[in-house]
DNA sequence: ATGTCCAATTGGAACGTTCCAACATCGTTC
DNA sequence: GAACGATGTTGGAACGTTCCAATTGGACAT
């Protein structure tokens, strides 16, 4: 028998289907032998309850849904545990769908999600539309996590990215630098405010005419190709703060390949914090985020929506934190303008 | 109205439900002026199908469920990008989840994908027991990566981990290395054979004297454990082989920050070549395995086992390869024995 | 013996689809 | 003008649960 059903266990134990349904839902009012024979016949035939069936007549899946930007990312795994954590023991379980940064097959994960009928949804760092967001939080508890928008009910967990980005810049120029350059996210999540930290502390510091920004990505690749194009220029800046850690590893090996010291020649900073950055062959200087309290609070605000019905948008916005590592110092003499 | 049915759907386009349901999947038999009805109603209402019932009925969810061990090794990202390469335009959809190492959990995240009924069942590098796979394999199609069990319905995508043991000793044997240590993968999936490879390779070259073989895991922390264990032995080994990448990055930091050299005084190799490996600053030697392949085979292999009814189990073991990097070299002078 | 109460058990309806057999409509052919 | 085929459309049954109201069978009090 492909998959044996209620019916089955309950033709096995000489019972009727009510009963099984009653055992397997843990009741307390059935009695010790009747429960023994349901068990052992569901044993035996290797019964396993039908969650489609269940989320049918329940109207309820006791399933979060979460889609997640890019797993190449170690931050998202960070997210993710937090997620786990919350979820752990409250009846619940996660479920993880990815649209590898694309948005046609991001829009594709939450679908997906959304027609099995998940109980809320988890956005870690969209890069698609608000838009997808907006018609997703029309039928289910949403929280965008690392990006938030102005929705009646799209909840969000964030940090500061905008005050994140400034403390970059301070940090560059009580180190003495001048010419400090941008690689951002493009269209990733909180690469937006993220820049315009960066301008507005530049120009808090009277340096508005070196405002040097390129466009990049989250990843590697995108890094290094925005280190690339800023190195074809005339003058070379002094630090160069990137989107996020993995884009910022990525301008390492640029600066590596091309023989340039990082901090003597070049200072660079990330964003994250992830364990990548922590590591002591890379020393990156970056802006933590606490991941794993990002994905518990998301998830904390899905379960507390699914709970009551509250109607207003909660938006948690998490402080910044500056780590200096090695990969900044001042810039070297000879660049001092 | 929460989720529209099918049959609100119909009523508000004044046809019957089996109509819009034959809309909704496409058939070509609907004449174009129902069609547009349909459609504009659904639109209207934002009508989305509901997985749950649509599995009932059709049983088949056309979902393929994927179990992740460690989110954090990068590996596994790799890999789930090469099934959600094979799965596109299948009409199949994957969805993750994942256990954390930790078996129990590991367990609860396979229980979670067989009660969604899930059409077929990828298994990546989990840390439980063989029963958990043949158990699932009964009623779903089930496809391990990373690790192989004999049983007659669980397929397999590996590399010859066990060659890929031996092929990491042959190296450091020819660049003058003996007293070469493992740390191994404790319960990890292909830790076993890549520990055996070892062992019979130090047998081979006449150094069986010297196997030193000490327990670790899949983590970087397993990784820096097994590495403070080995330096508080009187002799200190010349290289040592470590189960993966993720637990050779936890050796490097240790031995960064006891100041030792590598590859001067130490030799390292690791295991997987995951872009961490590849990056300049690490430069770690390791055996590369196709990752992305491995989950587009993985995929590959549910797929086929959906459509025909085979009922032997398959085993595709790929050819690992040694990538030399910056963290292996001969051993020094005074180190040769 | 009768009635009452409680605990244990039961059948039936409902959830939202798909699929099948049946039906309506209409143009074509003899 | 009857028969036929093709095209488009329809209602009903089924999938495996949950939940509710109803039923059974004791145990106990009267």
């Amino acid at each position: 028998m492909k998959h044996p059903t209620i019916l089955d266990v309950a033709n096995e134990a000489g019972v009727s289907k009510s009963l099984v349904s009653l055992v397997m839902r843990g009741s307390d009012r059935v009695s010790p032998s009747s429960r023994k024979a349901v068990l052992e016949a569901a044993e035996k035939l290797g019964y396993r309850p039908n969650a489609a069936a269940r989320t049918m007549v329940r109207q309820r899946s006791y399933v979060i849904g979460v889609m997640v930007s890019n797993l190449h990312n170690p931050f998202f795994a960070d997210v993710i545990d937090g997620i786990d954590t919350a979820v752990t023991d409250t009846g619940y379980r996660a479920i993880l769908t990815t649209g590898n940064r694309l948005p046609e097959r991001e829009r594709l994960a939450v679908a997906t999600l959304l027609e099995m009928r998940v109980d809320g949804l988890i956005l870690a760092s969209p890069v698609f539309g608000r838009e997808v967001a907006i018609e997703a939080s029309q039928t289910v508890p949403t929280v965008l996590v690392g990006k938030a928008i102005r929705a009646p009910a799209v909840d969000s967990v964030t940090n500061d990215d905008r005050r994140g980005g400034e403390m970059v810049v301070n940090h560059l120029v009580e180190l003495g630098h001048r010419r400090i350059a941008h690689i951002d996210g493009g269209s990733g999540a909180g690469a937006r405010p993220r820049r315009t930290g960066y301008t507005h502390a530049m120009r808090r510091h009277g340096l508005e005419s070196e405002i040097r920004s390129v466009r990049g990505n989250f990843t590697e690749e995108g890094g290094a190709a925005g280190m690339r194009s800023l190195l074809t220029e005339s003058t070379r800046p002094t630090a160069v703060f990137v989107a996020n850690d993995l884009a910022a590893i990525g301008v390492l090996e640029v600066l590596d390949a091309e023989g340039l010291d990082v901090p003597g020649d070049l200072s660079v900073v990330g964003y994250d914090n992830t364990a990548l950055a922590a590591n002591r062959r890379l020393g990156l200087t970056t802006v933590d985020q606490p991941r794993h309290d990002m994905g518990r609070m998301a998830a904390g605000l899905i379960l507390e929506k699914i709970g009551q019905d509250r109607t207003t948008a909660r938006h948690v916005v998490l402080p910044p934190k500056l780590v200096a590592r090695e990969s900044t110092g001042p810039p070297s003499d000879g660049e001092r303008s």
